[in-house]
DNA sequence: AAAATTATGTGTACTTAGTAAACACTTTCC
DNA sequence: GGAAAGTGTTTACTAAGTACACATAATTTT
């Protein structure tokens, strides 16, 4: 067993996010997690009840990267910056990405609070911030609006992600800082 | 061996849908499909090369489904009809509508041209429904209207297949049929 | 501090699932 | 009518998740 700072669970968190984050969820296995850490193939449970729960560890980390990135931004109530860091987000971890909204996800939310309150959070944060864009308007259609902004942003991931945009990622992210906004404000509030 | 009409391919693609309307893909598993269909474990590699060739004849047959909707109600080019047709698609086929665009597909679909087409087309309609709309745009416009469109859809999707809408699906279906279309109107052309 | 409990790691082994390889029979085709 | 291709079986390998029994170290209890 290598001698380390940190503790193994923190360890195989750490090893299992770099795997996640350059390849994919897939290919994180444990054996493999374990062969890195330096430890049996079996210690992990002590840490994690089972796989599904390192998946539930780093999915909540992403909700708190998605996070930081709207407080450094000093976001406020500012729903358009708010979807432009879900958009980098996106583009810069887009393995965590897919981890987090992939529909395929077999995580039942219910069981990781943390994690239900980080998504819940995330996505009442985006309606406080259309709210304070159109005030006057009900609350159903803040919540039909939060929605199709939500549903914007997803949509423009998925394109961003395709291969013409990927070939030069460099350019993609400059073109996301320069236009993000523009485009959001245009196909949410027209 | 169980003395049957169709062929055992067809047999197993049969069983295969089956399983993943029901459940889900990740429920398919060949050992459970062959027992279903009364051959050994293998027989199936006679067909498939491997078990993603099957999914993509799952995925396939989706996007037939599909267009044989669009088709039913006469779409045209009425992009708006044509995304409804995607909605009532994802509630009425989750599993399969996973399968279709999940992120998490591991599907290149370059090694399955039938698909490749038939997804292309899928959305080239929906260009195409959408540039009838709004003839006098420019191109990048008319394709980041379209994607926004089919965000906007996918977005819906998502929503309408929260518990909160799944408890009771007929309503759900019901409210589908009397406000998607001006649901779709308001949130993509304002 | 001795005893009991809990925490952490190991070794072994079971299970599920995808699939390769060798064999056999049957149909097709020259 | 024999070669080739098609279809199915048996057997067995591999990868990966995880249960269980054991060992030892750390912590807590009396």
């Amino acid at each position: 067993m290598a001698d380390h700072k940190e503790s193994l669970k923190e360890r195989i968190v750490e090893i299992a996010w770099k795997i996640c984050v350059a390849e994919s969820w897939q290919k994180v296995n444990m054996r493999r997690v374990a062969q890195k850490a330096g430890v049996s193939n079996t210690a992990f449970y002590r840490h994690f009840k089972n796989k599904n729960d390192l998946k539930a560890v780093l999915m909540l980390r992403g909700f708190q990267l998605i996070y930081k990135g709207s407080k450094n931004v000093n976001v406020g109530n500012n729903f358009i910056a708010y979807g432009a860091n879900y958009v980098r987000f996106g583009i810069e971890y887009p393995h965590i990405y897919d981890l987090m909204f992939g529909h395929t996800t077999d995580i039942d939310m219910s069981l990781y609070p943390d994690l239900e309150v980080a998504s819940n959070e995330s996505f009442s944060g985006l309606v406080e911030g259309v709210k304070s864009f159109m005030p006057n308007n009900s609350e159903n259609e803040v919540m039909r609006k939060a929605y199709n902004v939500w549903a914007s942003v997803h949509g423009l991931v998925g394109i961003l992600r395709r291969s013409e945009w990927q070939e030069n990622k460099t350019e993609t992210l400059e073109w996301i800082e320069n236009n993000l906004e523009e485009y959001l404000k245009i196909t949410t509030f027209g």
